[in-house]
DNA sequence: ACTTGGCACTCAGGCTAAGGGAGTGCCAGA
DNA sequence: TCTGGCACTCCCTTAGCCTGAGTGCCAAGT
């Protein structure tokens, strides 16, 4: 059927320019890959794919390079998610083992994925609205000043110093303390609010304007800002492609350094703990249209808790990236949901 | 005096060089330069600089540029620091006053510095070590774990989860945080080894394991690891410069991206609160040796607790450069030492 | 209906040659 | 000590040529 000789053509060409980063032409095809037909068929072939928008030229009297939509055929049909070696996978083991905590962990990752791909690793912190609640605390610090720390079951801590207009004693802290520790601990985050907010009407009228300025640092804190934090490693693995993106560097580097990017990245693909790859123009950032993004979702237990993933050429080894992201990921789920 | 005229020129070469990115030529010297000499002249005076090793020709036939030893004196002898606009410090004011804590504050200052500078900008957090105890928090978390948050006085909080063998009870673990609250609150934190120790000896023998487990810990989180952290910012002016150093941004990435190297060239240069100047192969760093550092330390009272600076090419501008740096320090100094 | 070999055509990249231009070093004279 | 003049060096640009890889199309073969 020729149908099915066409997209191994196109097989052929994304994996050969993978490989060499050159135009890859009829005759060469014809001699490095078994089709069993002649550079003239190729041919054909190649102009049936142009037509279909797979493939383009740089330059007339130049080979075919793959084009983006080439590239989301090869990825959705034409190739499988290639697993690991012995070696990486033990190395992966023997390198996260280590850790002692969860920046720990975050940190490893990130380093061991970028070095696995070569390409900018990123990974994002377990999200804090997905997670349970095992401790709250509340601190006093003098001066109209509280620390909350929050920690929750995913390892994560996130800790706020509270400025408060009103004066608040010890005793009143170490009651809301304990109110807010009974009705928050074990429950999810995003179930926090409206549990809490309760709390305000058991003190009495006096207490009230302190109490209220802490839960609503308390709920500003679970909600917004720090909310989702995103670690990134190998950012030099850029320079490795440089040419590739119109010659510079520049607005990658630029799109990596806003966290908002970082996260916008990982929160598109939020389907669940299944591969997500974005090709070029699929990426709806700016500066970032011409890298592709390969991203999972980790879990603890059986629930993904947030997104990790690389940034790197759409000229890149689709197979093998898709095999080490994943692979990390249920590494990292493993660890997590292993040390409770 | 002609040796004064050889520094005019020395001066000269540097600025033109530093304003153009080209080798600069006798002739474009006098032009632009009100010498007040004929090129003739000059070109006496560059073999004389070249022969003191200041400047140099890329090839014969091409003008000079300054070599590390050039900077170095122009540096020292023939600039002044080069103080902010008034726009300039008003953004900075603007800009770092929303601050709402300190890693709030560290993350705008370095962005800021970037922007100023359109290099690669550096903060250290304050030395811990330079820190005293302002809080020190100690929270059972079941399992056997125990989380420490330290609290220093520069606003900086440190948290790590403790694993011990041994269980230890709530009562247990309030007695040892109140003993270790007295002993180490308002001391600096490098005093504060001799003082902890102590405690293990007030406790009873079946206690004394868990005890002294959590104060081993303590004192490591104080003395190792997370002793120094350092933020970067404004990565993506690198490529701005690209071609210099040897065409490749990569080994600079590669360099930057290490949390020892950064420290290394922050703490080379502990020398108070005056401006350190590292020129190119000045840096012992490797992969920064074709690069200048620009760091001071930023106080808190009168105190300096940690470095701050900016990564760039040699051909800096270093006035401007210096006068920014030093700027956004003093603000940060006043911030940090305002908020108590 | 495909496949194939042949053939003319295109074009990027490498090589060479020539020329301009910017800059230098040196020297003799003021 | 400074200056103008002069010969010399080389980098870089431009232009032209050539080669090789690759294409598209066509007519013939299966």
């Amino acid at each position: 059927m020729t149908e099915d000789r066409r997209l191994a053509v196109l097989r052929a060409i994304v994996e050969d320019y993978v490989a060499t980063h050159e135009p890859v032409g009829s005759r060469s095809l014809v001699e490095r890959y078994s089709l069993g037909v002649s550079p003239a068929t190729i041919r054909n072939d190649m102009a049936a794919l142009e037509d279909e928008g797979l493939i383009a030229q740089p330059h007339t009297s130049a080979g075919r390079i793959p084009t983006d939509q080439g590239y989301r055929v090869f990825v959705d049909r034409l190739s499988q998610v290639k697993p690991l070696s012995g070696a990486e996978k033990r190395a992966i083991g023997s390198f996260l083992d280590g850790a002692v905590d969860l920046d720990d962990v975050m940190q490893r990752s990130v380093r061991l994925l970028s070095q696995l791909t070569h390409q900018v690793a990123m990974i994002q912190y377990p999200s804090l609205t997905r997670s349970t609640v095992r401790h709250i605390e509340l601190v006093g610090l003098g001066h109209q000043r509280v620390l909350m720390v929050l920690i929750a079951d995913t390892g994560r801590v996130e800790q706020r110093v509270i400025d408060i207009q009103f004066p608040i004693s010890d005793d009143l802290l170490a009651r809301l303390r304990s109110r807010i520790s009974e009705v928050a601990t074990g429950i999810r985050l995003v179930d926090v609010a409206p549990k809490v907010s309760g709390l305000v009407a058991e003190f009495s009228p006096d207490e009230r304007p302190g109490v209220s300025a802490i839960i609503a640092s308390l709920l500003e804190t679970v909600v917004e800002r720090h909310e989702e934090r995103v670690m990134l490693a190998g950012t030099s693995n850029l320079a490795a492609f440089g040419e590739d993106w119109g010659g510079s560097v520049r607005p990658v580097l630029e799109a990596l350094e806003e966290q908002m990017v970082l996260l916008r990245l990982l929160g598109e693909s939020m389907s669940g703990d299944s591969l997500s790859v974005r090709i070029g123009h699929e990426n709806e950032v700016e500066g970032l249209t011409s890298t592709s993004v390969v991203t999972v979702g980790y879990a603890r237990g059986d629930e993904v808790v947030a997104q990790m993933g690389v940034v790197g050429p759409t000229r890149m080894d689709y197979p093998s990236t898709m095999g080490s992201v994943r692979a990390v990921a249920r590494y990292v789920g493993r660890i997590l949901t292993e040390q409770q």
